[in-house]
DNA sequence: CAGGGGTCACAGTCTCCGACTGTAATGGCC
DNA sequence: GGCCATTACAGTCGGAGACTGTGACCCCTG
């Protein structure tokens, strides 16, 4: 038979009160219990660990030994469950984010950066996707969670952490560049340039309603991939278009941001709900947090 | 609760096999109760280790940390085990041997070097002292052998390791120098070099009975302390002395050794009956086989 | 020197934990 | 639908580990 726990600390007790006795009173447990469950130990080592007699207790230079190593496996123990009691409460572990890129460069250093500083010891690892990568990763469970724009599926959970303005994008001098703010059906007659719809439907059935109600469907003359590229047309003067008024971080010149009234972009973040973990738990209170407390649009 | 060894082995064999009747048969135990006992791990943990339905068991989250961490519980406790075994061999630990300085000249190196061969991860202390701190050092328990010459007493044991020839040390010169051997009667009428009675009296009665048996008592013209020391004053003409043969190696120059006939000296190892410790018998086995297997005398 | 307080060990009893058996619920597969 | 997996639930049993009571022994003290 193979000692267990209870019998390494009985012996660490008596070993440290040098008495069964009082070692007893300390483990509240009578002293013939514990006389019996470390001589028990000691059949099982074949090695006697106590000397005792009617005047005290002492260790053997083998229980001297043995107490150390008796100490370490217990030391380990703890450390064993206290560890999982910290995986438990989400102050260790593993937690991997997506960034759409277009969000990345305003909420990925202030995310990071708060996150950390609460869960110094949790392993981070981010990764900057489109969004196509992003649903993806959720579903498959490669990310724990993201942050995106809506609208997204019904299968991930989202929380709205920032709303902001929309604004018409247009070329610097462009006739309507000096207004304070426009209306949608403002920019009828504009030659636009927006992203692929193929990147995600969602969004570009979001952008069909709001064309519609706004009495147009839009003239296309251009189809950009990613944010930048798209104000790279606008700047070149190939068209206008519509961003998140974050957008503006990405491109200081040849383009002019003007409000539209009544629209609004939401930033989110958005996990798989099947996923109980609580590193995520962890990490929606530090960012629903974050959000209510500082403006993320202008902390990049 | 806190969680016991058998907790942790069975929680690690299920996730091994991952399936709780596989693992149940390894264990030797019924699924029931394995189950029942990985419940009772989980609910002391305050966590879910293990995901099982009716198609299967899996690791969570959770228990993929702690799988690692159980093992390593489990490697300590084991080797736990495995070091007081081997400390109950002999096979470490801390052996502190003492050498009468007239002897550690040739038994120690080959003592150390026979012992450290077979036990290397013994902690191995020699210290050359003189007979006095020696029988008290056994006795108190600060050496766990020693090598000297007898007579000893009573309370500590010996065993006999060498036997060698007495010799009568004579200065170079001397008109018994070239004699093959001698006898102790032939030296009756010679000043003579020994070392103080004070150092150790059975030694000295031995002596005693040595010189009256040979019909006289000798001239003792100057007392040395330490055979080296005897050895100059001999060397000097100061008187003659005797020896064992191994002294012999202390010196080169200006003496001559004679065996006297039907004397001889013994070595031996020296030990507290008291003191049961393992390392100390692999000692005993060690050096009574070295003895036998080579003359120690000529070794140093 | 006797008595009290301390040590640990031995013997007997009891309780509860961890094992067992038997059964149920469920899912996948042919 | 029946068969073969899986784990879970319920009830029973045996033994390990707890307890109490007692004894032997040592040391100190009055």
């Amino acid at each position: 038979m193979t000692p267990e726990l209870r019998h390494l600390r009985y012996f660490v007790a008596v070993a440290e009160h040098l008495s069964f006795t009082r070692a007893a009173v300390a483990l509240r447990v009578a002293q013939q219990s514990l006389s019996q469950q470390v001589a028990v130990l000691e059949r099982s080592l074949g090695v006697r660990l106590l000397d005792r007699d009617t005047r005290g207790t002492r260790l053997t230079e083998l229980g001297r030994l043995f107490l150390p190593e008796a100490r370490a496996v217990l030391a380990r123990a703890d450390e064993a469950v206290a560890t999982v009691g910290r995986a438990a409460r989400g102050e260790i572990g593993r937690l991997s984010l997506a960034f759409l890129v277009s969000t990345a460069n305003y909420m990925l250093p202030p995310v990071v950066r708060a996150f950390r500083e609460r869960f110094p010891e949790v392993e981070l690892t981010t990764e900057d996707v489109t969004i196509g990568d992003l649903v993806t990763g959720l579903r498959e469970g490669r990310y724990d969670a993201a942050f995106t724009r809506p609208p997204l599926v019904d299968d991930l959970t989202t929380r709205t952490l920032v709303t902001e303005p929309v604004c018409a994008v247009l070329p610097t001098g462009h006739p309507l560049a000096d207004r304070a703010e426009l209306h949608l059906r403002d920019l009828a007659a504009e030659p636009w340039v927006l992203t692929s719809p193929a990147s995600w439907p969602p969004w570009h059935q979001k952008y069909d309603r709001d064309f519609a109600r706004a009495g147009y469907a839009p003239d296309v003359v251009a189809r950009a991939t990613g944010v930048p590229n798209l104000l790279g047309l606008v700047a070149a003067g190939v068209g206008v278009s519509r961003l998140a008024s974050s957008a503006r971080s990405l491109r200081r010149t040849g383009v002019v941001f003007v409000p539209l009234v009544g629209e609004r972009a939401e930033t989110v973040v958005v996990w798989n709900p099947s996923v109980a973990k609580p590193v995520l738990r962890n990490l929606l209170d530090v960012v629903t947090e974050l959000a209510a407390a500082v403006d993320l649009t202008r902390a990049g």
